[in-house]
DNA sequence: AGGAATTGGTTACAGTCGTAACGGTCTATT
DNA sequence: AATAGACCGTTACGACTGTAACCAATTCCT
C-alpha cells in the first residue's frame, strides 16, 4: 500500500521525507503578504470601492504625476492588461484624465484629475495610518529584520541568475 | 486645475505628499512573494500541471498523511472552495482516495494513492533544491533576517487585534 | 423526540486574471 | 518609398477565485 504515514498525524517517524510546508519560504512569504495587505484592501475597498489594480496605479501616478500606461506597469509591476482595465476604472470614476502624445500617437500620457488627487491624498494618509499601525504591531527590530530579508529578496531575485521562464512585467 | 506635480517626473517638490509605492510594506511584501514562489510554480507547472492550491493539498497530506479537506484548509490556509476543488483535481488523477467516516458521513478522510505520494516525494525534493538555491541566492544574513521579519508579521497577525474585517481561512 | 442551528463539503455565479491575438503607430532596413 | 519589425494599448477567451446558496448529516436545546 501507501508508506509509512499512515496513523501518525505528525511527520517524525519517516527521518526522511517529513517536510512542513507551514516552514516553506514561499508559502511563509505568501501567507504574510496576503495577511498584511489584506487588511490594507480591505480598508480602501470598503472606502472607495477600489481594487489592488486600481490603487496601485492611482498611487503611481500620484507620486510620478504623469506617466504612461507603460510606465505604470514598470513602477508598480503590473501586467500590461491589468493596468489597462485600472486605468479605464480610474477614468471611467473621472479620477484620471488621459492625453494623447502629440508626438507619438501610440502612447497616451495619464494624470489624475483635481478630484483623484484629493482621493489620493486621502489614500497616502490612509496608507501612512496603515504603516504605523504595522509598524506598532511588528516592533522596531521586527520592522528592520522584516525590511532587510525583503532587501535581499528584492536583491537576489531582480534582474541576475539565468532566468529560464522570462521576466517580464507579469502579475 | 490639478496640482504641484505637473511637471515633476519625481516626488521632492511636494514636501508633505510625496509617497513611493515601492517603499509600501504591503507592496513590497507582495511583490517579494509573488517573485519567489512564481518562480516554484513554473517548476511544477511545467513539471506536473500542478495549481498552487493542487500543490498545497499534495503538501498537506503528504506530511500529515490522512486528513479532511477541512484539516487540509486549516493547515494551508486555503479556502473551502480552493481546497475543495484541489482535491477533487488530485483525486482525478488517482494522486488522492476519498474515505467517508463511518461515525461521521459529512466528512470524508483524504490520503494519497501510492502514485499521489511518489509524486509529492518527487515534489518535495525540487521543493528542496529551490530552498536551496534561495537560500544560497539570500546569503545566511539575508534569510536570517527573512525568516525573523516573517515570524514577527506571522505573530504581530495571527490571533490578535480586535479585527474588523473578520479572519477565517480565506485565499 | 423534534425542530433549530451548526458543520463538512460542493457548486452556480459573477468578477478577476493572464495569454494570445489584434489594430494602430512608429522605426529600421532595403 | 515600401516592407518588416517593434511598440503601445485594448480585448476576446479560457482559467481561476470568492461569495453565497445549497444539500446532507450531526449536534444542541427544549
Amino acid at each position: 500500500m501507501s508508506r509509512n504515514f499512515t496513523d501518525e498525524t505528525s511527520k517524525f517517524g519517516a527521518g526522511k521525507e517529513d517536510f512542513d510546508l507551514g516552514a516553506f519560504l514561499p508559502y511563509r512569504l505568501n501567507r504574510a503578504a496576503e495577511m498584511v495587505s489584506q487588511r490594507f484592501a480591505a480598508q480602501y475597498k470598503a472606502r472607495y470601492d477600489m481594487t489592488r489594480p486600481e490603487w496601485r496605479a492611482l498611487a503611481a501616478l500620484g507620486s510620478c504625476g504623469r506617466m504612461t500606461a507603460t510606465e505604470i506597469g514598470a513602477n508598480s509591476t503590473m501586467h500590461k492588461t491589468k493596468v489597462s482595465r485600472a486605468v479605464k476604472a480610474l477614468e471611467d470614476r473621472r479620477w484620471l484624465k488621459r492625453t494623447l502624445d502629440e508626438d507619438d500617437r501610440r502612447v497616451e500620457h495619464l494624470e489624475l484629475t483635481a478630484q483623484g488627487a484629493r482621493i489620493y491624498r486621502d489614500m497616502v494618509e490612509m496608507a501612512r495610518v496603515y504603516e504605523r499601525e504595522l509598524v506598532a504591531m511588528l516592533g522596531a527590530g521586527g520592522l528592520k529584520q522584516l525590511e532587510a530579508g525583503l532587501g535581499a529578496v528584492e536583491c537576489a531575485m531582480s534582474p541576475s541568475r539565468s532566468e529560464r521562464g522570462r521576466g517580464g512585467t507579469s502579475n
